[in-house]
DNA sequence: CGAAGGATTCTCT
DNA sequence: GAGAATCCTTCGT
């Protein structure tokens, strides 16, 4: 990359207008971006996870099921999915064409800009790779939060922007959904291989 | 209006 | 490895 320019250059639009599985992939490598009165933090995109709302039934989307809080799933592909999960957010990028509910879920990144301010925002974190390494983690320390529902990820201050290309691309099942039935075993779950950045404590820790 | 559950994370044993 | 924390949405009465 040129280098001296610390700003990003975001995608165009119709970079979502792909298959859900497909975009999960082609997620990897690109960079996510949050700018906020702090500064900008960001980080590249190593872990994903597709949901399909019609059959997934681990989505919030299942079956086609539109509620307030699902309805931005339902639009256009390429806005933000927020969503509070306990004391956490995690955030989505939503996909498919109108009245598809369909999403990829952003569960790690790769800090390259703004590592002081992430961890700052997250003391509990000892080493680099705990600053990211899950999808409730990395919108804590990017400054995600619900007020970014919605949003248009080709538009400051969120954004998804060029980034690098990966070596290699793993698939596998999700995590943490294990009370979702069959569709536990689906291989939606994509991620950079070899990159120390993952998530995944519990169990499903595979290779 | 009240009750149950969740795409998680942290801490202690 | 197991269990609690803790906030919002969804569903039932």
């Amino acid at each position: 990359m040129e280098g001296r320019n610390m700003e990003f250059e975001p995608v165009e639009s119709s970079f979502f207008l792909m298959p859900t599985l497909q975009l999960a992939e082609e997620l990897l490598g690109k960079i996510l971006v949050k700018e906020t009165a702090e500064g900008t933090a960001a980080g590249i995109i190593v872990e994903t996870e597709a949901y399909i709302g019609p059959g997934d039934r681990a989505a919030h989307s299942f079956n086609n099921r539109r509620t307030a809080r699902t309805e931005v799933m339902f639009g256009p592909a390429g806005y933000a999915y927020t969503y509070v999960m306990h004391t956490h957010c995690l955030v989505n990028v939503v996909s498919g064409e109108k009245d598809a509910p369909e999403a990829v879920l952003i569960r790690a990144v790769e800090p390259v800009t703004g590592k002081e301010l992430m961890k700052k925002r997250r003391p509990g974190a000892k080493r680099n790779q705990d600053l990211t390494n899950g999808p409730g983690k990395l919108t804590k320390a990017l400054g995600i939060t619900m007020a970014d529902y919605g949003h248009p990820l080709w538009e400051s201050p969120l954004y998804i922007a060029e980034g690098i290309r990966p070596h290699g691309i793993s698939a596998g099942p999700r995590i943490g959904i294990d009370n979702s039935g069959e569709a536990v075993e689906y291989p939606w779950r994509f991620r950079v291989s070899g990159n120390p950045y993952i998530s995944g404590t519990k169990k499903n820790n595979q290779s």
